[in-house]
DNA sequence: CTATTACGGTACGCCGCGTACCCTATAAGG
DNA sequence: CCTTATAGGGTACGCGGCGTACCGTAATAG
């Protein structure tokens, strides 16, 4: 009975099934066979793509997250600082980043896994991003020109997974994203002087 | 044919079996029937006690840990707190630390077993210690008072978990915990005043 | 038109969790 | 000391999920 598909196109179906089962049941309930009845294939196609369940987490992963790197220019640094981990907040506590989270649970003792999911997860662009966001406070003379650091530059967005990592779930209250920019990262720009 | 264990005697064979087996092969790797075999019972009585699995790992790790908590005294806050660092790094990449983290990963989408965690886990008396070198910098001189803060003092733990959860694993360098006492925690610390 | 490749269907082995029985040693209580 | 309730021991099993093996067949290559 006619058209049965191959290569590309199968690709995006297992895919797309995969992402929706990630969507729905996060990644500790995604099994493979679901993926293979959703996908209208078998467990053997799935297999001769990606070779464990994880792999096929984190390629699905990918479909459901091409988020665009928000960039805020306020113009003041509490500002822009605020914004960026309020988005950053909104992101990790969706259903969402309901799945991220599984996912890195899941990835946390496989170093392989790990170095997989932050290539495809963007934390380089977001450093960058802070990174940007220092530079410009520093043309503004706003901070001092030390302040524009690396370790600076990641310290919020640390923080706000530690906050993660230390409570049930699901989403951080503001007033610790607030904490978080008043109490450490602005007092440690100012403090690099 | 004689003895037969009951009772509390019975109950501590059962976590030292589940210790051992944590230990030699990690959370992920410790399972039920190796844990009855091995503190020579069943799983019957297992279950009759610990409801699941990972209620049992959490009360076999803390046979594991009970570690005492240091508290540095080098004269300057910079020693304290690179102590501090270099302590908790040293435990967290011990073989004992590995299962700490597989713990944690196993309770990262677990809220229940996150707080039975915490709990065990001593996270507050860490903070505490934090914060009592904190006050004795500030009674020095060497400190501003407003730096004897809650967000001041969990912040080098907090980066230092950031900073296990994103590398593959075993072991942060010294250098970055040099670095985050001196781009960040110092600098922190001075930009309170 | 043939040969090779990739799917689809299905079944299976393996392992680990948690549960169910049934029998027996031990402790409690008259 | 004898009876009764309780808790261990032994064992088997159901269930679910991963990953693999086969085998027949549609699609593509040549």
């Amino acid at each position: 009975m006619g058209t049965r598909r191959r290569g590309e196109e199968l690709e995006q179906a297992i895919l797309q099934a995969a992402a929706a089962e990630l969507r729905e049941s996060g990644y500790a309930g995604m099994t493979m066979d679901r993926v293979a009845a959703r996908a209208g294939t078998n467990k053997n196609a799935i297999y001769r793509r990606w070779p464990r369940r994880a792999a096929l987490g984190i390629a699905a992963y990918r479909q459901l997250s091409d988020a665009a790197m928000p960039n805020p220019d306020t113009g003041t640094l509490r500002g822009d600082a605020l914004e960026m981990l309020r988005q950053a907040n909104e992101t990790w506590s969706s259903p969402h980043g309901a799945v991220l989270r599984g996912l890195l649970a899941a990835a946390a003792d496989d170093p392989e896994l790990l170095t997989l999911m932050r290539e495809r997860s963007g934390a380089d662009t977001m450093d960058r991003a802070w990174l940007g966001m220092l530079e410009r406070a520093a043309a503004r003379g706003e901070a001092p020109a030390a302040a524009v650091h690396h370790r600076v530059a990641t310290t919020p967005m640390m923080l706000l997974r530690a906050e993660y990592a230390m409570r049930g779930i699901p989403s951080v209250p503001d007033e610790v994203l607030v904490e978080i920019v008043d109490e450490v990262f602005l007092p440690l720009v100012r403090g690099r002087g």
